[in-house]
DNA sequence: TTGAAAGCGCTAACAC
DNA sequence: GTGTTAGCGCTTTCAA
């Protein structure tokens, strides 16, 4: 009754037999190696055609290659990283490369198991966002499959690196804050795993600390800390809105958490500034109009692509490169409303030296 | 000078030596199969610890599992299919199986592209978002591998469907629309290929059309199709707009489109209803408040995952699961502002023959 | 309970 | 230019 249960797939064998050629003749064709008749290679391609032919991934990869760049990112709701995929998607277009992409998820070794997921499946490269994973494991990986970190600060000899200048883009934040007028400002950030010295959060709100300090604004300094997401940002900007002396504006590790923020604030009915980083799509929306830093993440993914394909193709040395973020101001952030009692609460500041 | 150039991974060989066991023994213990002594399991155990050995997927996947499961979604900066993911990938955790995503071009064939591509590298399961796939490829494909498709309304006899009743959810949006007096009421999707009938694109458009004859505004109908992408429907919006007539409402194919359209409607100052499909998170921002159809994406990619392991723990018969959308109302629509003018222009419309 | 050995479907190195 | 063959690192019979 069953006509054939469960049609084997062709191999590698069976269009060699019907071809009337040897695998390794199949083979060749299949990379197109050196060393095929044009007559024979023809053939053979009709074959594969009509038995339907593709080869097992996993075969290859015992010997050989796998054809197959992966990519770790630790979190695909935030659209920054959907923009570095997309860069990178469209860049591995055309090479004969597959991408595949392993979510990782929250904590400190979940970068980590990403990456050896990726590792055990012998992808041919990898780029990963790992900001937690340590440097010496990392470089052992690297020696075996090419790598390039994505907003890693640091430097390697064996993996290339692709990064923004955060200390640059949180500078250029708080800089036009201050030009507006503001004095307290909160910077609210991930939790302290995630802004470790050296990472793109640690940078960002060493930058912040910094400004702060060297505006003397050292007693204004609020550094608010919550989890990943718009929500956990919405919940933590709430308390810190219904403090007795609330920030007149907010500068936001990254524009999920300013949203969470914004929303937060529109609620609360407070005339409060907010600031982002990354510039997702929707933060030019004229909706939100959210004030942010542009990180070009999608020539950042085509980047990290690119300097990879290099690496496969034979280059050893490493590559580090640096983007050059940009402000992009919008109607989040504008001069406090209660400007008169901007003065009044900075005790132990000269009220303005350089005036 | 060099230390160990490219120290080699660990085998299950290695392992059987150093523990003294055979490899059988060792390969065992991995998939705690059964027949090994606690004691060798803990000597096998220990090895492995101590020699950092991790089992190369392209093995174990040439004679056994991989212990992968794949997902093919068509665009992750919608964040509708982020949802799914983020459900999909919370359901497989602590499963064992490691989730790989593949990401699909745009295009009639990108999506059996990445299915393929999936399928070439063994994964154990596959859940994708194919609407364009011809069913007769999927029910051979689901013979082999365990599947199970994502918003398909077609029923197959090898593999499992999840989808939304996108009949329901339209009419309610419709419903909606009418009820707050809206006549010229314009549908903005996607080009006709995504539209077929049967797809859940292809369902909304049609209940729109239905709901609009029933209601007597055949004549109001207005179909304006756009590529993926907020951008582009922001530019068809704003020709909608520019013409002589624009509509008083739009109901667009899911958020993406409708966040787009709102940009553009925001920007003409005109005041036109925009009504979403997917309630995305943004949907909810106060500063967006679109009002939208809620599918539970998280829920449904849970579903879907738990199908597939149910697949791959035996099952064979197929199942189908609907979830019902909710309607969620927003300020992004409201009655249309010129009322005035509802019913001057109705020409061949008996004026409410239920009154 | 344990181990030996035969593959799985490819590629690569080498003969012819 | 073409074919032969030895692996790659696992799992899976099947004996012991």
């Amino acid at each position: 009754m069953a006509k054939e249960s469960k049609a084997r797939r062709a191999t590698i064998e069976d269009v060699a037999e019907a071809a009337g050629v040897s695998r390794a003749a199949v083979s060749k064709v299949l990379r197109n190696a050196y060393g095929v008749s044009p007559k024979m290679k023809a053939k053979v391609l009709a074959t594969i055609e009509q038995l339907d032919y593709r080869p097992l991934v996993a075969a290859r990869a015992m010997s050989g290659a796998s054809y197959t760049v992966g990519i770790e990112i630790p979190d695909f709701r935030n659209q920054f990283f959907t923009k570095v995929l997309s860069g990178a998607k469209d860049a591995l277009k055309g090479t004969g490369y597959q991408l595949i992409i392993a979510p990782a998820d929250e904590g400190p070794k979940e970068g980590h198991r990403a990456l050896e997921a990726l590792l055990d499946r012998q992808v041919d490269g990898v780029i990963a966002v790992s900001p937690l994973v340590g440097q010496s494991w990392l470089e052992r990986a690297a020696e075996r499959t090419p790598m390039v970190m994505f907003a890693r600060h640091d430097r390697s000899l064996h993996y290339d690196t692709v990064a923004g200048d955060d200390v640059a883009g949180a500078d250029a934040v708080m800089q036009h804050l201050l030009e507006l007028g503001h004095q307290r400002i909160a910077h609210l950030t991930r939790d302290e795993m995630v802004t470790e010295p050296g990472t793109p959060h640690g940078l960002r709100l060493g930058a912040y600390l910094k400004v702060m300090v060297e505006a003397g604004l050292a007693d204004s300094i609020s550094v608010t800390r919550c989890g990943e997401g718009q929500d956990l940002a919405y919940a933590a900007t709430q308390s810190m809105l219904a403090a007795p002396e609330p920030p007149t504006a907010i500068f936001a590790g990254h524009d999920e958490l300013a949203l969470g923020a914004l929303r937060a604030v529109v609620e609360s009915g407070l005339d409060i500034s907010v600031a982002g980083y990354d510039d997702v799509p929707l933060a030019s929306h004229p909706l939100i109009s959210l004030t942010s830093v542009d990180q070009p993440g999608a020539a950042m993914g085509a980047r990290a692509v690119r300097m990879l394909l290099e690496r496969l193709a034979g280059r050893t040395d490493a590559f580090h490169e640096t983007f050059v973020p940009m402000l992009r101001t919008r109607k989040s952030t504008r001069p406090p409303a209660n400007e008169a009692l901007g003065n009044e609460h900075s005790p132990d500041v000269a009220p303005s030296l350089a005036e």
